[in-house]
DNA sequence: AAGAGGCCCTGATAGC
DNA sequence: TGCTATCAGGGCCTCT
């Protein structure tokens, strides 16, 4: 499901509702998620206190006082559920199930606290939950990954050093977490026809210009969806239900056959798999 | 050693 | 109202 956006907007809401607030209980109906819940998962967040949440890239990250962290990736169909108790109801436990945005399968982890709880649900349980002790483990965890887009890291000489000696789709490499971290399959597409630049093109033939219209593409993409609350497709949402809008900004994504959103273009939206994944591009103005 | 491909898993949709 | 095939936004592993 989710890419940099939308993973941000899910922090956002989750950091709003669970910051400084303790843990009461947790409860695990399925530990058998990406990677296995390890079995101590419960005592490791049971009655702590969260100081905030943040991220990196499309992780989110649960800060404790005690300086542990509770690390959440989404996989593809994660979804984070804010449910809230039901005042009228005074049935203890019940009461807390009667959202109707809140799936009826995969509901694997619940969080609880004290008048509303977190629920994490995962059809297909690519999605994973982790505790890392400390901030050398936390910065160990994501040490393989290149820089989020907007790191000022992310730039030119660091993108010309990375291509050197390698020879791929620029597609293949926008999406490699090693490169730059955060963006993912839709994005990419819709990254790559804001700078003109056709998916199939090898690396190595970037100049200078292109490699700069790419890195400054990633970052304005990013941004425009992360402040119109990330992409609704399939079921992405907001934690407390509401749906994002950058969804109706897509240019390629999912628009094959349709004709091209650029002023004066009369391009044709092709859609073409490059390793193994869809990608979406305009046949005229992506050169 | 970089890169291509397969695989983990379930659900929605398309086509018969 | 049934099947079966294909595809889906991620990331890791293996083989070459």
């Amino acid at each position: 499901m989710p890419e940099l956006p939308e993973v941000e907007i899910v922090r956002q809401s989750l950091d709003k509702k669970i910051r400084q607030k303790k843990v009461k209980k947790v409860i695990v109906r399925n530990r058998n998620l990406r990677i296995k819940l390890s079995n101590n998962f419960k005592k490791n967040l049971e009655n702590k206190k969260v100081t905030k949440v943040s991220r990196f890239s499309k992780y989110l990250i649960i800060n404790f006082y005690e300086g542990k962290f509770c690390i959440i990736h989404l996989g593809m169909s994660g979804t984070i559920h804010l449910i809230k108790k039901d005042l009228k109801s005074n049935f203890t436990n019940l009461s807390f199930y009667n959202s109707p945005s809140l799936p009826k399968k995969h509901n694997h982890i619940e969080i609880i606290f004290d008048d509303f709880r977190i629920i994490y649900n995962d059809p297909r349980r690519f999605g994973f939950f982790q505790i890392i002790k400390n901030n050398i483990d936390l910065k160990k965890r994501f040490s393989h990954l290149g820089p989020e887009p907007f790191d000022k890291k992310f730039n030119l000489i660091f993108f010309k050093k990375f291509i050197k000696a390698r020879n791929k789709k620029i597609k293949d490499l926008l999406i490699d977490q090693k490169f730059v971290s955060g963006i993912g399959n839709i994005y990419a597409s819709e990254i790559l026809f804001h700078c003109k630049i056709n998916p199939n093109k090898k690396i190595k033939l970037l100049n200078k210009d292109e490699c700069s219209r790419i890195i400054l593409s990633s970052k304005k993409i990013l941004i425009k969806a992360i402040k119109k609350g990330g992409s609704s497709i399939r079921d992405f949402k907001n934690p407390d239900g509401s749906s994002g809008g950058f969804q109706d900004s897509f240019k390629v994504y999912q628009r094959d056959g349709l004709s091209c959103k650029r002023i004066s273009c009369e391009g044709i939206i092709i859609k073409k798999i490059i390793s193994n994944r869809s990608t979406f591009f305009c046949n005229t103005c992506q050169n």
